[in-house]
DNA sequence: TCCGGTGGTGTAAACGCTTGCAGGACGCCC
DNA sequence: GGGCGTCCTGCAAGCGTTTACACCACCGGA
């Protein structure tokens, strides 16, 4: 009888019709619990987002759950907070629920094997790893070979068979930021807001690597958290430094940070773009409502997530998915940025 | 055997003892699936919110999932898009994963009967009814004696007795807004941003009988989407009244709206808030942010969502909890309100 | 006429748990 | 020492599906 319901090939139209018929009378709805019993995998995936308040992962997590609802998949839903305890006790809820794949958005945890032990048993998807490193990173960061550098953020990252990774090019976007101030005439760029997180690290590395192909010499590289207070902080500190050594760009690790900065030249008396340009990262709701709206470097957060959905899906199809996507950024110029003073 | 993991009274201590050493041995993780199919209720709720990429639900989910997990629950998330019908599908998807509540934010469904036909099988709480009205509400809201279109509003979302309601004392916090202006001097306010929407419907009202209570002329209300650009047009077209007629106030049916209205203020010279004050609604990450800093009416957002959750679970345990809810708001305040010019 | 094949339908086992019940071990009282 | 109550443990049914398989009717070819 229930195979009349799921389309079965075998089944003549007239008792067909007749089920249904039946079905729709007593309401009958199909239990996904009892089938997901017995065909030992749910149409359910598991989705870990650092935070559901932040709009970012809120349109990652928006981006999954289009691509889920599609394929008629649920997604299951928790905040992991960053912290990597968390991840894992959240996974092993998923596990317990019989999940048919586990995507982690912005994971915290260190390695694959942090996440499930061995093995998973179900495909488990990274969309943008911001796992963090000891401290002692950021200075070898700033002053290492580059080329080492790159190789042991990879390396610490690194995603074993059964993980794919969908990740923002962090390198690349840095890059573009870059070349985007030394085409306006910028030849004193500082960064604010360096952590020891992987997406800091590499975009310090691109930081550097762009000045280095333009040329000029590497500006102040400062730490600070990633928020506007942080942001607002390490700039009252670089704007401290003798006006010839001053900066006339800014590149900020994010969207958030950057408001900081921009609060903090502003404070200095100091006018964004005219003496000053800064540049964010990430594109977010805040960017185009700031004073000036935000230059920024947009990451497709929307695609990002669909994308994750896809891998999960065609790994349970059996298909080796692509193991690992490094989406690129976009430049979106608003009007944070523009010539240094004097051109 | 599996008496001993869940701690059932009548299992020796020695012998629960030895079952956890075998289970841990095996690493044996009890399956949600099968024991939610012969218990016939999981402990998953559904979530379903319009947009997770608006951090204004992202908070309430957020508080969703804190209190769900506290009580070791796992969340079953959708976008409801505040598209009715998407509304009713994600629930008709809901209920054949069995899960033991649902939770509809921003419900866009008309009734209560429209989410779950006649009598849901599970306990389901809304937080924040925003379901749309007929557009010739507006008029009538406008001008209507307050009393009846209170009525009108009220009985068009009323709850059957099994539906729980969470909502925000949008009546109230437009008369916290509007004592505040007045407080500062203000004698002509406009509101911009009515919609035909439940709680538009409720904010308008709340700002006549403030107005009212003050025994001041009721201001222009002005209908706008609610969003930045809504709000610009809208304060574009209110600001070509003749000089005399201008409001020193305007009352923002959210933020989002108020910043649009900020804009427009600021495109024809006005200085905010030295020739015009402006407050918004919600209090959302973006107000803080503002130039200037908005004045608005914050929301518990974090709050309405651990009281759905606890409403859920109050039901599951057979307490007929707490029918309907509706949580004032708090007045921040911020630099967009001061007093009117030539005070 | 009989037999093999085919297309449709009924049946039962199994998925991993919960739970009620039978029953074993043991100590205590008479 | 036997009966009985008290603890504890083992057993088996059943939750609502899927799926493999048995089976039946029917048709066409030999």
């Amino acid at each position: 009888m229930t195979r009349a319901l799921q389309g079965h090939p075998a089944v003549r139209d007239e008792t067909r019709r007749k089920v249904e018929a039946a079905a729709r009378r007593l309401d009958y709805r199909p239990d996904h619990i009892a089938r997901a019993l017995v065909t030992r995998t749910s149409s359910t995936v598991g989705m870990l987002i650092p935070s559901s308040v932040d709009s970012f992962w809120g349109e990652v997590a928006a981006g999954i759950e289009e691509a889920a609802s599609e394929a008629n998949y649920s997604v299951l839903f928790a905040n992991s907070h960053s912290q990597p305890e968390r991840e894992r006790r959240m996974i092993e809820v998923f596990l317990a629920q019989r999940v048919a794949g586990i995507i982690i958005a912005g994971a915290a945890g260190e390695s694959a094997s942090w996440f499930c032990g061995e093995e998973p048993d179900v495909p488990v998807v990274i969309v943008n790893w911001d796992a963090a490193f000891p401290a002692r990173f950021v200075p070898i960061v700033r002053t290492g070979s580059p080329q080492r550098v790159l190789k042991a953020v990879r390396a610490a990252t690194e995603t074993d068979a059964s993980f794919s990774q969908i990740v923002f090019d962090d390198l690349g976007g840095a890059q573009q930021v870059v070349r985007h101030l030394v085409s306006l005439g910028h030849e004193r760029i500082a960064f604010v807001g360096a952590e020891p997180i992987r997406p800091s690290l590499l975009r310090v590395l691109g930081f550097r690597s762009a000045l280095l192909e333009a040329g000029l010499p590497l500006g102040a590289i400062v730490s600070s958290p990633r928020s506007p207070e942080g942001g607002f902080q390490a700039t009252q500190d670089l704007l401290t430094s003798p006006p010839d050594d001053l900066p006339t760009a800014i590149v900020a690790y994010d969207d958030a940070t950057a408001i900081g900065v921009i609060r903090a030249v502003h404070a200095h008396g100091i006018d964004v773009p005219g003496a000053m340009s800064v540049i964010g990262f990430d594109d977010i709701e805040m960017a185009a409502f700031s004073e000036p709206p935000l230059t920024t470097i947009r990451q497709p957060r929307r695609e990002m997530g669909r994308m994750a959905m896809a891998s999960i899906l065609s790994s349970i199809r059996g298909e080796s998915a692509q193991r690992s996507s490094v989406l690129p950024g976009e430049l979106v110029l608003r009007r944070s940025t523009g010539p240094p003073p004097g051109r």
